[in-house]
DNA sequence: GCCGTTTTCGGCCCGACTGTTTTCAGTCG
């Protein structure tokens, strides 16, 4: 199922700062993608909190949903003309989007924010808020963002106020102290990278910078990222802080010295920045690369060697043994080279020691992607294209899952619909010798744990994914009896997405996970690391358990779209994450041994 | 606001669930 964004609380699209506000054209500011989107999602967020046309509201979400599966920038395409051709965005929209570009405004959202506060719009993020009562709240209430809200809680002020019941204004008081609770905000690693690939081009190319490196969880590929660690490597001494004042996405410069420097950027994203000695970097590279329990138990290797370790070198007294690289350092304390994603204490440093590391999987090891959907589902682009798209990208299959009919938003197959779809792509594969489109679908699991679609219509399918996209909330034991139910039907080659979890937006399902592997393990059915940025799900925590208990993953897409092909990348970093190596992973077989597995799953 | 076995404007996704009601509106996916 597409992943609609709700409000985007948090996040601040677009530079309000009034010198940027006075920003001749062309605009200072280069807006990246998601910049774009923000906007549009703002928008849709204030039309529907004024009770606009539905139908108008949706264009923008649909426009916002394009705009984040591209795979390149709005800003290199050849103006508004390339725009609407995209699928979702007209003439209007395209406009939009060049007016922003242009100008790093967008006049109608101004309007808009000016008839509801921005702040308004996090109303939406809880539970039970949807525009109708944030209307109701701002109107009546006078609640103009979350704090109002909180106050008028306490206050008792809603008592009363149609469509605020006690049953919603207990929901509304958990989720505040729920939300008090959380600490800082992260920010999935696919938005971080937006702004962390244009930075480190820019500081790359300041005179006097040898190399660039961002480290931190994001160098690790954990699937969210709290802040940006920078590395800059100098041989000489480089003015830092007046080159970062030149840097548009940069907001705020809250510190700024010789060797260290922090801001804000844009979206709200907190950059520490360290200039570093050639002699130094490796061993610096390695500290703000992290993990804290890795570095203490990497420190304490290098203590029982008898050496000093820092951010500034391996030192034997005085004497520095290693610093300059990363391989380096860990050759002295006797390691392989450690991947960063690795780099979590969990055995990582044991396994180097004994020259056991895995070889990691690679997003160039993937053969084929099992996961995707065309327009028969909710997705942008047709059968023909989707095939195309990964053929293109060098897969040699690719595994046709629309959804079937349960799901009312994703316009799902019914068996006739699938039928025909099945011929179409026998069709579309007997003209093609190199690449092979197989017939799958992604079937509902139901509540009871039965499947929305009849055993007869999924056996004429080479691939079954069985997801779950309703009660989430159920209790461990109901949702996992639910899920063991439905691998338990003869068809049933993967379960996709098993938590349901969207970063920032909804918490994963409860499960009794170890039930679930053991279940996935005796049929054997395979587990789906869903790519999809707000999903990544399996995380890499489960997927390594799964790993370990001899269960075998699907690095999936769940493409809605052409371009979100490319997003299996995020994929493998989680795999990577999980220790996974080529062999651990069920689409990077070869077509021959994949068509093999697949029939080990079915009864 | 987009789209079109299109040419000018009507159709656009809809069922399940929840909470608030007393037959339904709003939320969610």
């Amino acid at each position: 199922m597409r992943v609609r964004a709700k409000g985007s609380p948090g996040r601040r699209p677009l530079a309000r700062s009034p010198s940027r506000k006075a920003a001749a054209t062309p605009a200072a500011v280069t807006l990246h993608n998601e910049d774009v989107a923000a906007a549009f999602d703002e928008m849709a967020d204030l039309l529907a909190i004024e009770g606009e046309n539905a139908f108008r509201i949706r264009a923008y979400r649909r426009a916002a949903q394009t705009i984040r599966g591209l795979s390149r920038e709005l800003a290199a395409m050849q103006g508004t003309e390339a725009f609407a051709e995209l699928p979702g965005i007209g003439a209007d929209l395209a406009g939009k989007i060049g007016e922003l570009l242009q100008t790093g405004h967008c006049q109608a959202l101004e309007r808009q924010r000016r008839r509801i506060p921005s702040a308004v719009r996090d109303l939406l993020g809880l539970p039970g808020l949807g525009p109708v009562r944030v209307r109701a709240l701002f109107k009546a209430g006078k609640v103009r963002n979350i704090d109002d809200l909180a106050r008028a809680l306490a206050g008792n002020r809603l008592d009363g106020l149609k469509g605020f019941g006690s049953g919603i204004r207990a929901r509304l008081n958990a989720a505040l102290a729920e939300r008090a609770k959380q600490s800082q905000r992260r920010v999935p690693l696919f938005v971080a990278a937006q702004y962390a690939k244009p930075l480190r081009e820019f500081l790359q190319a300041l005179p006097g910078v040898d190399r660039v490196e961002v480290a931190g969880s994001y160098r690790r590929g954990r699937d969210t990222v709290g802040d940006l660690d920078v590395l800059l490597c100098a041989s000489a001494r480089i003015d830092l802080g007046t080159a970062l004042k030149r840097y548009p996405d940069l907001e705020r410069l809250t510190a700024s010295g010789e060797t260290k420097a922090s801001g804000t950027l844009r979206n709200g994203l907190q950059v520490d920045f360290r200039v570093l000695k050639p002699q130094s970097f490796g061993s610096a590279l390695h500290y703000f690369t992290g993990s804290r329990d890795h570095n203490i138990h990497i420190r304490r290797r290098a203590q029982e060697h008898g050496y000093k370790l820092s951010e500034y070198g391996l030192f034997k007294g005085n004497r520095r043994i290693a610093g300059k690289t990363e391989e380096g350092l860990f050759a002295a304390l006797g390691l392989d080279w450690i991947p960063p994603e690795l780099r979590e204490d969990r055995g990582e440093v044991e396994a180097a020691a004994a020259h056991a590391l895995p070889r990691l999987i690679e997003v160039t090891d993937l053969r084929g992607d099992l996961h995707v959907h065309t327009r028969a589902s909710d997705g942008s682009n047709s059968l023909q294209e989707m095939a195309a798209a990964a053929r293109g990208r060098g897969l040699s299959y690719v595994a046709i899952t629309d959804h079937a009919e349960h799901v009312g938003v994703t316009h799902g197959l019914d068996a006739e619909r699938l039928a025909q779809q099945i011929d179409e792509i026998d069709e579309l594969n007997e003209g093609c010798a190199d690449f092979t489109v197989l017939k799958g679908a992604e079937v509902d699991i139901l509540e009871d744990g039965s499947l929305a679609l009849p055993d007869a219509v999924l056996r004429r399918l080479d691939i079954v994914i069985v997801a779950v996209h309703t009660q989430f909330a159920l209790s461990a034991d109901k949702q996992t009896a639910r899920i063991l139910r439905a691998l338990e039907r003869p068809c049933v080659s993967v379960l996709a997405h098993p938590f349901g979890r969207l970063l920032g937006e909804r918490p994963p399902c409860a499960l009794d996970f170890e039930r679930v592997l053991e279940a996935a393990r005796q049929r054997p059915c395979y587990l789906e690391i869903n790519a999809q940025p707000a999903r990544l799900d399996l995380d890499d925590v489960h997927a390594k358990a799964a790993h370990d208990h001899g269960v075998r993953i699907s690095i999936a897409s769940d493409a809605h779209s052409t371009d979100q092909l490319d997003v299996i990348q995020y994929g493998v970093r989680q795999a990577r994450r999980a220790w996974l190596t080529r062999d651990d992973v069920l689409n990077a077989r070869p077509l021959g041994q994949l068509r093999e597995l697949l029939g080990r799953t079915r009864r």
